[in-house]
RNA sequence: GCUGAGGUAGCCUAGCCCGGCAAGGCGCCAGCCUUGAAAGCUGGUGGCGUUCCGCCACGGGAGUUCAAAUCUCCCCCUCAGCGCCA
């Protein structure tokens, strides 16, 4: 949520930030914010004159019953006021309402930084590691190895399930294990503490943490109960401290979120591809972080660096982009992607998104920073990003790293975390 | 799931029966005192608004009343015990 302080003293920054997004609703909604706080506030004046007068007629009729009870004028000017009051109040409340629900459906204010644009064609390269791999004679899809080696069951899974679920068994589970353990000790190892939260949430706290287009498309909802499968570790993470006043003097708060994640993802875009690249529940190693409004864009460039370095240490070259203007979610005021070189698609596809969401998640959360008791609270900011979403790496992974023969070479650096093991076979549990 | 106890400022607590300006402690901040520190003393310590002032804030909502933390109803949450259970 945008700070309403910012919409009242510089309304045409916010306006001009706004109109990047290109998308006119938004200018629409900010217009109408900007107008229902104007008429609240004058609502507010009046309802605070009438309950000031509520307040007197109260206290001198408290007194006047010490000395014989009040006069017949004074108990019928305090009886006319609850029904003016009332009207008065009802005004109010609506009004800031309406304000609120149109400033809650405002997006993130951009970051300067971010490019101006119409959508993912648009976004900028601002780094790439590794040499692409040229296009092999006869590499084969994740799905199709993953099936080969007797690693995945996509077909009874879809019976069981449905279409996006799959079982992983055999290797391919250590595998994945060591991409959660490796990209953990990494984080470890640069001071982020880990957090496995819990996997569903309330709707209460769902709706600080993102957005409500999002919240209906991508959720799956306990049925009979407020509750609602998390989409990824992030949003537990940012709620963690709702309604709380975080002690500047700890900040900024590292955390390496653990987690699997489950998205519906219905309407842009389904499960529309064989494998595990995009499917209903994956795994994934997250960064969050809780910082200092004047540390975050420093702290955005350490989260995208941690991303990197795990890809990096896998051996698979990508690139880093900045989302432009009009490809940015509503949450984020300025995201990094990092797109993997899968060698069979020869493609670079997302394995990374990298968020500063400055302080628009801590707001709704009602989260402050400051010293406890002092006065001066600020709302601090949030940063995110994923560490390795392990469905994803172990798409790219079998892509680049397949041998002729079928089988996978396992990337070094995940070796002492499977044992030892050095090559993914044919699975002897098949069946 | 059942029964009970609770939800008051950053934290802890009183007030609730019996309606009338939300009391106190801890912590924190400032000042006094001190060579310095502690102790002590004094003041401050939430949100909103058109900010020398006023309003709001006792889990949320509705009701009764001139007036609700307090009375009535509905809802939410937490804890304890019991039940069930890995």
């Amino acid at each position: 949520m945008i700070d309403v302080d910012l919409l009242r003293k510089e309304p045409d920054r916010v306006e001009e930030n706004l109109g990047r997004r290109r998308n006119p609703e938004y200018l629409a909604l900010f217009r109408e914010a900007r107008e229902k706080d104007g008429e609240w506030r004058a609502s507010l004046q009046e309802a605070d004159h009438l309950r000031h007068r509520r307040n007197d007629l109260r206290d001198r009729m408290a007194r006047a019953r010490t000395e014989g009870g009040p006069s017949p004028e004074l108990t019928a000017e305090a009886r006319a006021i609850p029904d003016q009051l009332k009207a008065v109040e009802a005004r109010e409340a609506e009004l800031l309402r309406q304000r609120d629900a149109a400033l809650r459906r405002l997006p993130n204010l951009l970051d300067p930084t971010v490019p101006y644009g119409k959508d993912d064609t648009e976004n900028v390269v601002v780094s790439t590691w590794g040499e692409p791999i040229p296009e092999g004679t006869d590499r084969r899809s994740h799905a199709e190895l993953l099936e080969r080696l007797g690693m995945v069951e996509f077909d009874r899974a879809h019976r069981t399930s449905g279409a996006g679920f799959y079982y992983l068994r055999g290797d391919i589970v250590l595998l994945d294990f060591a991409l959660q353990r490796m990209a953990l000790d990494l984080l470890r190892e640069r001071g982020y503490v880990p957090v496995v939260p819990p996997f569903l949430l309330r709707r209460e706290p769902y709706e600080g943490v993102t957005d409500l287009a999002d919240f209906e498309n991508v959720m799956y909802k306990v049925e009979g109960e407020d509750l609602y499968l998390i989409a990824t570790s992030e949003h537990p993470i940012a709620a963690l401290y709702q309604g709380e006043i975080l002690d500047e003097d700890h900040l900024p708060l590292r955390f390496a979120g653990l987690s699997y994640n489950f998205r519906k993802e219905i309407g842009g875009h389904g499960v529309d591809q064989k494998g595990v690249f995009r499917v209903h529940q994956f795994f994934k190693v997250e960064q969050f972080i809780f910082a200092r409004p004047e540390d975050s864009p420093k702290l955005h460039e350490e989260l995208r660096s941690n991303s990197e370095e795990v890809f990096r240490r896998l051996g698979i070259p990508y690139r880093v982009v900045n989302v432009c203007t009009g490809d940015l979610g509503t949450v984020a005021a300025k995201k990094y992607d990092i797109e993997a070189w899968f060698a069979r698609q020869q493609a670079y596809r997302e394995v990374v998104s990298c968020s500063n969401c400055t302080d628009y998640q801590a707001r709704r959360l009602g989260i402050r920073m400051g010293k406890a008791g002092r006065p001066g609270k600020v709302v601090p900011h949030t940063l995110n990003s994923t560490a390795v979403a392990t469905s994803r790496a172990i798409a790219v992974i079998l892509e680049q790293y397949q041998n002729p023969d079928g089988t996978v070479t396992v990337p070094e650096v995940l070796r002492p975390y499977m044992g030892g093991l050095t090559v993914l076979r044919p699975s002897s549990a098949t069946g």
